[in-house]
DNA sequence: ATTTATGCAAATCGTTTGCAAACCT
DNA sequence: AGGTTTGCAAACGATTTGCATAAAT
């Protein structure tokens, strides 16, 4: 739950597909310990060092080592956040139609479960194997408002 | 709820707008009636008359006038559908992670509500003025699975 | 005749990739 | 040295757009 731990953690799922910890790859995990969903220019504006290609080439790989999740809401930009294995919070994502801004927010335990069983009876109805399920709540934000 | 109702819904939608409905919209429309999420390639495969240009182009005005919904998951290319207004069903989507087939599912009612109110809720807590909400479920369809 | 829609081809832009230099160990 | 990572610049590909022609009213 502490930051090294995360770093640690991380460190274990780049070595289990043989890769190592690079000082980049530290940066960008850093970077997104402390933000919300980041797109990629907002990514580099906190890291000036880093070169856009390889910023997108290792999100790749740490989206593939299961340590970054890739969200995909409308046009533009991707956004990178860490996964939900690493930071230990299922959550949801509040989208701002208007400026694009995700903010990430947890359901009420009882109606997340409720919620799963459906989901499960509904995937298993439609000859689905489940995975993991996304909830998008599009509004406006406050500061879009204001 | 018959077929011809939803063209005159959707006539009435451009005319709002000020646009009219031709042959190439109500293709696009006609299309997509008997059809889920599609993608622009698979649109075109049913419709060969149907112009690329033409086709993205006649998909943003639909969209615009609230008659076709645009729907991004992953990367690749985005797919379409017709408007919930129109169908009447508030639906989510169970998608195959593997070939990116979508497949339209319905909550239980009582669980939709139930989520509904979870969310007005936490909506309001993050100071976003509510909007429409999209739950994705990602799993291997039946036909990726064999 | 004027306005709007169409379709081709070219432009756009986020993302990916080739390749040579820089970095490990 | 041998293998990997980096960063620049070029390539890619889905979508958008400019412009001249074809409908439609």
């Amino acid at each position: 739950m502490t930051v090294p731990s995360v770093h640690d953690d991380v460190s274990a799922r780049l070595a289990h597909l043989g890769q190592s910890y690079t000082a980049n790859r530290r940066a960008i995990v850093d970077v997104l310990i402390g933000a919300g969903p980041l797109t990629l220019p907002e990514l580099l504006d906190r890291r000036h060092e880093l070169a856009q290609s390889s910023a997108y080439r290792n999100l790749a790989l740490l989206a593939d080592a299961g340590v970054v999740r890739k969200i995909i809401h409308d046009s533009d930009h991707a956004r990178y956040e860490l996964d939900e294995d690493l930071t230990g919070h299922h959550h949801h994502h509040l989208v701002c139609s208007n400026c694009g801004t995700v903010v990430d927010v947890e359901l009420p335990g009882d109606v997340e479960r409720l919620l799963d069983r459906s989901l499960a009876a509904i995937a298993t109805a439609a000859g689905f194997a489940l995975g993991r399920h996304d909830l998008d709540v599009h509004g406006t934000c406050a500061t879009c408002r204001a």
